[in-house]
DNA sequence: CCCCCGATTGTTATCGATATCGCAAACGAT
DNA sequence: ATCGTTTGCGATATCGATAACAATCGGGGG
């Protein structure tokens, strides 16, 4: 076909192949393949010619192949509930950074915070043939958690302490967190406390601080039943502060109320500075997750600290121990590594 | 090797093929991979017999070893800035939503807003044989930009519009929007800008709406010059709050801040709260990107709002396009789609 | 009754790399 | 000089699927 316009570039031009570089140098692909790995024994000269062969046909490998000859794909699939707005973009980044040294790379699926979604992203992911999965639960469908077990490669769960894990475990308890901010409220003197979270259950962590927060209104001897739920998680600042203003019409008592997550807090607050509530002086607000706009927010809100990246980082170690271990054929121990959270009292309440 | 704990399962079970569920199906491997296909010219009866083998055997396709007889790998390159706190997330959320009805997978990278990151990413990337590459960027360095022209698939450039694209275009003039923004200041009464914006020329993004407001600030004559570069990108919510510092002491007639980002612009008001500063009365403070703390802050942030979800729509909607014209063997025509910014007036200006 | 066609299924040849084994040359130690 | 031991490289056989083409079987039209 003629070409008219000389600037058009060539679409489907095919890539080169290791073959044609092996060719070019006058080697063998096996030689080029070492010669493109780290570790390959080559021996210098003929690595430049190989180097100058890649470098004339514009060579890049193709893994996609190679992968099917190693069987190991390098790809590790990450499933969270929600890229946006959320501590899990952190652990993805902790994740990444520590496997990318290794020449790993991240397969990223969202399961919208809905197990049914999960067990689809889990098979969707299977069909890579990752060398490890991560998943941001604790709970799974039945068959997802068949697929998981069966597919033959470490499974990290993590931001939970599944009651029955997988595999490994790199997490932290969500309901004890939640308890500890209700015990640190009450030191400081509220005696009315309320929760403000999402109206579905599909949010396990969420439930689990929910759960957390009536186990301790319960063993303080405080009025319990002040639970306000709304909207599907993840819950967005706007519904936060409509929330606080149920909560305040609901039970004009309350003085202090714990959000499922900083973004909620946040929208409670800023909803009371609308209204003339003051916070703390009408209603003490502390949130979850402690987020930027925490630190940042005026008042600044208490919060529970979890360090989300540092997660990520961990439970990418636990993985690329376990696959460490299987690659020199030992049998990999299930670890269950437990982060610290850090109750973090600001101006908010 | 003796199982003590019978529960332990067994990492390395070596996952069914595709011959085994053809063997125990009584057909060929290729009548498998039809029923698995949804267009497959499969008899229902084989279906069914097929279908009964997969799930007996737990069999998962594998879709790294289609990859190489198709030449299809179902992959789509996707390269953000970052992912934490950012409009990207969003644009990489459309990109999912609008890829995976075609059986498509993101595969995501972050630059760092790094051109040299990106670089390496690019490589890193083609060699996964995507069969699409969308790039939040306008701007690559010379390797990379003749890495994309050479990969053979169809790439889009995305939030920028570039001088001279490479392939296909989903963007705005930030630039545009950001004198926009000025502009409407003016209208307001306003008459001594400043801009806050990061330190490093970076974030191409970045560079071209401090280049937008200059552009206003010289044709609506004026006072020029008050620009504060601050911090990394990208710029943080307590960065911008000392930049606004900045900003005021060493030009206290001020009476209006644009700010690249709005959570710059967010930090910035609570660091004015904080001193007791009004906004807008002493100052009034404007941001971009239209996320949502600025829908929910007190008082609301006026902003540059772009469909962050839809560009990366849109930009999923280019490729594939594409990628159909390439399998009908028509030549893509490289399209550009520039996408409505609104600039919003809220409470803060 | 023959031929052609569509629907369904099988055969064979890749796709592009790597694992494994093998061999030759270089090297080092007795 | 001899005999291991490295070191560097190549030949061959996969890895698990799909493309392309061939084959088979019924049924309808001529």
């Amino acid at each position: 076909m003629k070409q008219f316009k000389p600037t058009t570039r060539p679409i489907q031009k095919r890539p080169a192949t290791m073959a044609e570089v092996a060719a070019r140098a006058g080697v063998s692909t096996m030689t080029v393949s070492r010669a493109l790995k780290s570790d390959g024994a080559v021996s210098e000269e003929t690595r430049r010619k190989i180097l100058a062969a890649v470098d004339e046909l514009g060579y890049v490998l193709d893994l996609s192949a190679g992968a099917l000859s190693s069987k190991r794909t390098g790809f590790v699939a990450v499933l969270v509930p929600s890229i946006n707005n959320s501590n899990f973009s952190d652990t993805a980044r902790g994740i990444t950074e520590v496997i990318e040294s290794e020449g790993l790379q991240m397969l990223l699926g969202y399961t919208d915070y809905d197990m049914e979604k999960e067990e689809q992203l889990v098979q969707a992911m299977l069909t890579r043939r990752p060398d490890g999965i991560i998943i941001t639960d604790g709970r799974h469908t039945p068959k997802a958690r068949r697929m998981l077990q069966s597919a033959g490669i470490p499974v990290v769960e993590t931001w939970d302490l599944p009651d029955n894990p997988i595999d490994h475990v790199v997490g932290f308890s969500n309901a004890e967190a939640s308890r500890a901010l209700v015990h640190r409220l009450y030191q400081k003197g509220y005696r009315n406390i309320g929760f403000i979270g999402g109206a579905s259950r599909r949010d396990t962590r969420g439930a689990d601080r929910r759960m957390g927060y009536i186990r301790a209104v319960e063993e303080l001897g405080l009025p319990v039943g002040r639970t306000i739920s709304f909207g599907n998680p993840p819950i967005s600042m706007e519904q936060g502060g409509q929330a606080i203003v149920h909560l305040i019409e609901q039970w004009p008592d309350v003085d202090a109320a714990v959000c499922v997550s900083d973004l909620s807090a946040f929208g409670a607050i800023m909803e009371c500075h609308r209204r003339g509530w003051a916070v703390p002086g009408r209603i003490a607000i502390a949130g979850f997750g402690d987020f930027e706009v925490s630190r940042c927010a005026w008042p600044r809100i208490t919060t529970v600290a979890i360090d989300c990246r540092n997660i990520g980082r961990e439970a990418g170690r636990v993985l690329l121990k376990a696959l460490d271990d299987i690659q020199h054929e030992r049998t990999p121990a299930p670890a269950t590594l437990i982060v610290p959270f850090e109750v973090i009292e600001r101006e908010s309440t």
